[in-house]
DNA sequence: TTGTCCATGTAAGTGGTTACATGATTCA
DNA sequence: TGAATCATGTAACCACTTACATGGACAA
């Protein structure tokens, strides 16, 4: 249940609208948690009645009017304790290995196309991953320290994404091993 | 919705009851894709109600009646149509890293204390899947070969799990520099 | 003129978690 | 004597997905 506690933090920093925090889950957050539009309006209007956020309406005309919502004493209260409080480790759900597990009912050509089709995703998202860190890498000093725990997390996404691509170089191989 | 098609991959080898295939879920095929046993009853359930799956009952004195799961034609059908299909990416959805992100309103010392927790149980992990590498290694080339696609969701799971604990050693000297 | 951005949602359905239930056997 | 293993589920709840809805602005 943390896309709650995610909206906290993003809300934390700045008010927002659920707008606004949903395109923070198309980059930044996003890499590590997503969710989509519905989810964060529906979220937004739960935490609004907990008490955690506030908002304020701005009107406008032929559009639906904009909520801005920020994040009440309660919720940075809220927030601290999970922050402070045990996390479950994410649980992993991975259909390509399941795939690959049971590969032996389909031919090899079969799982080396999907995998080649995974394999550009995720240099795609390195490549997105990348792009970040080098705009990180030429701020000043103090602006490198007070980023220093996102830059933390984009780390982990740089790592991960390597060591996925690393591993799917040799999946090739041995796939393509046995298409011959 | 994979955690039928993993059941189906596991039932397309062999015949089982409803609680031996809860147990791979707490190995070999767990290291991937999680399920507890009320889902994997229910999804038995619904799979032999679809025809993709039929199953006799033994009787059992004292204790709930086995029932032995075989997967049927049209079961293994489906698992090929699946198998040859596009999987959708999986989402990562990382509550540690959203601890991480937001990390600056609690020490640094509270977030070290959560990630040295992680590393724990990572560790444990990479140990439990180099034990069953060095038993894979261990076999003749015949089996070697047989089980080279399992091999290979296993190398994903050493591989992910190094480059995390890499990472953390990472996140640990950089929160240890932080709570001087 | 088709598509994307802005800006908000509702509703139905699916998938997953947590709590509860039963009861024999075996091991420390 | 208590915990774990075997063996199967139901029920309530929560999280998430997919489909649908509205409608103006602006760019290719």
């Amino acid at each position: 249940m943390s896309l709650k506690h995610s909206l906290l933090v993003l809300l934390a920093d700045r008010p927002a609208t659920g707008y606004e925090l949903s395109q923070k889950y198309k980059e930044a957050i996003g890499f590590f948690w997503k969710a989509s539009h519905q989810q964060i309006y529906k979220q937004l209007k739960d935490l609004a009645d907990q008490g955690w956020v506030t908002f304020e309406e701005e009107l406008q005309a032929g559009k639906p009017d904009k909520k801005k919502y920020q994040i009440t004493s309660k919720g940075l209260a809220g927030l601290r304790a999970w922050l402070s409080s045990e996390i479950k480790p994410s649980k992993t759900n991975d259909a390509l290995l399941v795939m690959l597990y049971g590969g032996k009912h389909v031919d090899d050509a079969v799982l080396l196309r999907e995998v080649k089709r995974h394999q550009l995703l995720h240099q795609k998202n390195l490549q997105k991953l990348e792009a970040i860190e080098s705009l990180y890498l030429s701020l000043d000093s103090t602006q490198k320290n007070s980023y220093r725990l996102p830059y933390l997390t984009l780390k982990r996404g740089l790592s991960s994404e390597r060591a996925w691509l690393e591993w799917s170089d040799e999946v090739v191989e041995v796939l393509m091993a046995g298409s011959l």
